[in-house]
DNA sequence: TCGGTGTATTCACTCAGTCAATAGTGACTA
DNA sequence: TAGTCACTATTGACTGAGTGAATACACCGA
């Protein structure tokens, strides 16, 4: 996901604290799973020491001491890179499922079983999508669409990795 | 992709030493992205920490000393739950898709544009896996399935995400 | 005998990410 | 009014994943 791009990108709009980043962070791209606070602080040093953020001075106030944090020319570069170019389109075709089939098969098990169970899964996840996509927000039904997309694209493989197990097994053998 | 647990399956046909084993990984599953010798080894040390391989004592021989890692039970057990449990589908809906859209139209930038960019590249990289799928092994033309499938999802999505860039352009703004 | 190639492993290091600790403020409450 | 709870805000110590360079032996050909 790229969290130091995306921190930059927030910290394009304006200058902001750790604290609020990771809350803006979360309403945006953590909604299933939150940054932690460790980590956006940990990851603003690192970019902090690449001269891509200046990290202000601590400031007390109204309640503990924070540090704004502003973008730099550099990161302000970096954000134009990254949103000009496309990101490689599924470059290494590596995938969990493929590699349990694949150990299955070696061990002598059924990976029959396993792409069953699997399926199973999928589609009863596809059903919480479905349901997210009826109720959430508009963004929620956007990331929806994407999980749905995807976990068909997954049943897709799976129909076809069952349909051709016979020769696999062949493979994983040599 | 879970390294240990590949390798723990690798090991579970029978022991062998890290420099093969790391041969076996990349003929089965690191054929776009070679798993590293070091990266093997490291893996390694972790699993015999924890009890899950059994490495031997160096062994000199015909060339430079080498160490058989064994699997133990428990690495056995390991395996054994890792290929009776589905992987978790598509649980966090994170995608670096998204995050570019929704942090250039937070920054006033074309998103559009952007997401014509990663159709093209999307569409180039499907004619790529197209030949792959037509001239490589079987289990080539699997995984190159597994992209395609993926792709089109991904096409899929970016075309409904411009549909939507109205909408979309108000929720990042609030 | 010199250099290259293949085998085999280790070391030192960075990045990503987690958990626990610290510390200030304000509000409620026994 | 002392206690503690909740919220804001950051730091520190640590683990796991992953990389690049170094080391070392054996064999082979020029």
């Amino acid at each position: 996901m790229s969290v130091p791009l995306t921190l930059l990108g927030l910290l394009d709009r304006e200058p902001s604290h750790g604290y609020d980043l990771k809350r803006d962070y979360d309403a945006f791209f953590g909604r299933t799973k939150p940054l932690a606070f460790s980590q956006v602080y940990a990851t603003l040093a690192r970019l902090a020491r690449d001269g891509k953020v200046l990290a202000g001075e601590t400031e007390p106030g109204g309640g503990p001491e924070r540090r704004r944090y502003s973008i730099t020319d550099i990161g302000r570069g970096d954000v134009e890179v990254w949103l000009a170019e496309p990101i490689e389109p599924e470059p290494h075709l590596q995938t969990e499922l493929f590699a349990k089939v694949m150990i299955a098969l070696m061990l002598g098990r059924s990976a029959a079983k396993y792409l069953d169970a699997q399926r199973t899964a999928h589609l009863s996840r596809m059903r919480e999508l479905a349901e997210l996509r009826r109720s959430g927000e508009m963004i929620d039904a956007l990331l929806a669409d994407y999980g749905v997309f995807h976990l068909e694209a997954d049943l897709r493989w799976i129909d076809l990795t069952v349909a051709r197990l016979d020769a696999l097994s062949e493979a994983a053998r040599s």
